[in-house]
DNA sequence: CTCCTAACGATACCTTCAGTATCGTTTCTA
DNA sequence: TAGAAACGATACTGAAGGTATCGTTAGGAG
């Protein structure tokens, strides 16, 4: 006992999930038109709503499947090295076209509780996880301090990079994006603190 | 020659400021409709719309005219235990029902240019600027290296109290204010830092 | 091969909400 | 005291997210 019925169509969805991340990209969320989307998808509407319940879900779900692979870890030589190179590629993604998705997902969540935990969920969460297993690999081959607090470690790495994203006049250039790693190594490095103070 | 016609009524004034930052407060930004903060100020919608161009405009208002001042800058033995106090001042704004006001005008600020350049230019930047002068005071006693950048030293400062108000699932507690201030200090310290690797 | 069912595109519609227009009334100033 | 502008009230406009419904179409089950 299969499906019945006409089944659904991967062309539209694929085509709906291009168009929303596209002009959303372009142009924003709250810019961009549900009406818009389904006609640059060459879909009708109702079919975009049997995809996704709302719009937001429908932007969120495009991050995920379309870019959601873009911010991959890298391999280095180090775990250090590694999160050097993370921190670099989370600047440049924010730089690029696609932190204009970001932006517009955070403002969104803001008023869109659903949306929220989505984001956190499915986007934040598993990032951070990534870096937290780098952040222990750093601690293991002995770049950084045993005593750390990880989840706080990385709000502090990555709050200066979304605060720019969402916030800043300044671009989120190398030189910034040198300064935070440099200001990590200072507080949680083993070469570069004591290791008392930090935690009394 | 004076004004002609009947003046403004700053009762009216008053209490559509003050409707609108206690709804907005509440229950954020979206989800409170201008009729309602016309009704609750017991004023007519048009009379709203003589004072303030829209809705953001009137927000942002209620926000520097009813606690622009809340922020104000503490005065203590040393510049550096200003510094920190100042930290411990802004997470107990952002941990207060004035958090969500802040969130819903940061969050409309990224689909609305206007309300972004009033965010930054009449309540980021000012507060950027008292922060300034403390650390300037800071290392001139001798608290702070000479040769940090100022901007990107407060980028790093309050962005993770930012990223924490509009992304965190943790709180803005004392621990983590803790955190950031010992993490400031071993990189910006001249206690904790050494001089060079830095600003290579 | 045929039928049944659900998806399809199109389009009209509903609801909500920010912002506008208008009206008779009120209040201050010249 | 007369005029000009603000006032409260209310009807309206336009845009946008989401729904309802139409006839049509595709494909699996029998």
């Amino acid at each position: 006992m299969g499906t019945i019925g006409r089944p659904r169509s991967q062309e539209a969805h694929d085509a709906i999930l291009k168009a929303a991340l596209r002009l959303v990209t372009k142009r924003g969320f709250r810019a961009v038109g549900v009406n818009e989307i389904a006609a640059a998808a060459g879909v009708g509407k109702m079919t975009l709503y049997r995809h996704w319940p709302n719009k937001a879900a429908l932007v969120m779900d495009s991050l995920l499947v379309l870019i959601g692979s873009e911010t991959a870890f890298p391999e280095a030589g180090s775990a250090i090295e590694s999160l050097r190179q993370q921190i670099d590629l989370q600047a440049a993604f924010f730089r690029s076209p696609r932190g204009n998705l970001i932006r517009s997902l955070v403002a969104e969540a803001q008023s869109d509780l659903e949306l929220a935990c989505a984001f956190r969920d499915r986007w934040l969460n598993p990032r951070r996880e990534g870096v937290r297993e780098i952040l222990r690999a750093a601690i293991a081959e002995g770049s950084l301090r045993r005593d750390i607090d990880i989840d706080t470690a990385i709000d502090l790495l990555y709050g200066s990079l979304y605060y720019r994203l969402l916030l800043g006049s300044d671009t989120l250039d190398e030189p910034f994006v040198d300064h935070i790693y440099q200001q990590f190594l200072a507080g949680h490095g083993v070469l570069y603190a004591s290791d008392e103070e930090i935690r009394p």
